[in-house]
DNA sequence: GGAAGGGTTCAGAAAGTTCTGAAGATTCGC
DNA sequence: GCGAATCTTCAGAACTTTCTGAACCCTTCC
């Protein structure tokens, strides 16, 4: 149940799982590194080391990471290291960016939209695609609402 | 407004984020013309003269979009092509494909949660996954049926 | 039942993505 | 301020994905 090897493979695979998720090969892996850890921080360095890759490809998955909010650094206790972990609402983050392209998808319809005139087959269709992108639009601000609450009901 | 060029732009911006959303730049891009005819069907041919390209892939396009669900074949009328079109519950269908993922998620969390002890940061961590995804997943077909409704009340 | 159009398959070419390694920038400790 | 450890950047290598083109198969029509 405990086993470092077992643990790892879990890992990565979980990695690969990310990845059919949309993020990137690498950031995936890091991912697994700040979810697997048995430390309550990690630096570039323990990420380089674990996943046996280049300090280059760390830097960029970190970045990335960083910047869609999936992780955060902390302030430095006077160390020279960098220290990094996997912010508290990390999965409803990734929700929250996966579904920005529910809204490209939304805009991409209106504008469609408004090349055809209203007797076009083409008006018809992508009518509805604008409907449902509205109706999913709509609906995830809620989804996000129930989700806090149910947290709320167990807490951690 | 009804334009042919700044239609196919239209098209082709379409096509990009579908690209985003998941879809093989071909198949997102045969999915637009599917959208955009002024026709009630299409056939392979009119698809490789639309885009420019092999009637390989358009045939390798047409059968993923097939194989998921967005477009159907119709009973051919006698004729030797084979004629296709959008079906009318596409975008439903690909919101659902797309949400395979969350399965595999939940899946890949649970597994992961089972290599890790009970006092191990790891395991807290991987529990709070495990949470959201279980959340999302029981809500996608509540979300669903609230779409057929929210159809049901303002008709095609 | 044979010819021709339409569809499929697949090897290889083209394009795109991702990782590394090395050089440069930055920051902390002294 | 200087030196050392850490981090960033980026050109190019390695790998992956995607598209084409040609050969092959299947079906329709005469």
């Amino acid at each position: 149940m405990n086993d470092r090897h077992e643990q790892w493979q879990a890992a990565e695979r979980l990695a690969l799982t990310l990845t059919e998720g949309g993020l990137q090969r690498m950031a995936a892996r890091t991912l697994a590194v700040f979810l697997f850890t048995d430390a309550e921080t990690v630096t570039m360095g323990d990420i380089a080391d674990q996943l046996g890759v280049s300090a280059g490809s760390v830097s960029g998955s970190v970045k990335s990471l960083l910047s869609v909010g999936l992780i955060e650094r902390l302030p430095a206790p006077g160390s020279r290291r960098e220290h990094y972990r996997l912010r508290e609402d990390a999965w409803a983050t990734l929700f929250s960016t996966q579904n920005t392209v529910v809204q490209l998808m939304l805009q991409a319809a209106e504008t469609s939209i408004a090349t055809t005139a209203a007797n076009d087959p083409a008006h018809r269709r992508l009518s509805q695609m604008r409907d449902f992108y509205q109706f999913l639009f709509q609906e995830i601000p809620t989804l996000l609402h129930r989700w806090q609450q149910h947290q709320a009901t167990r807490p951690g």
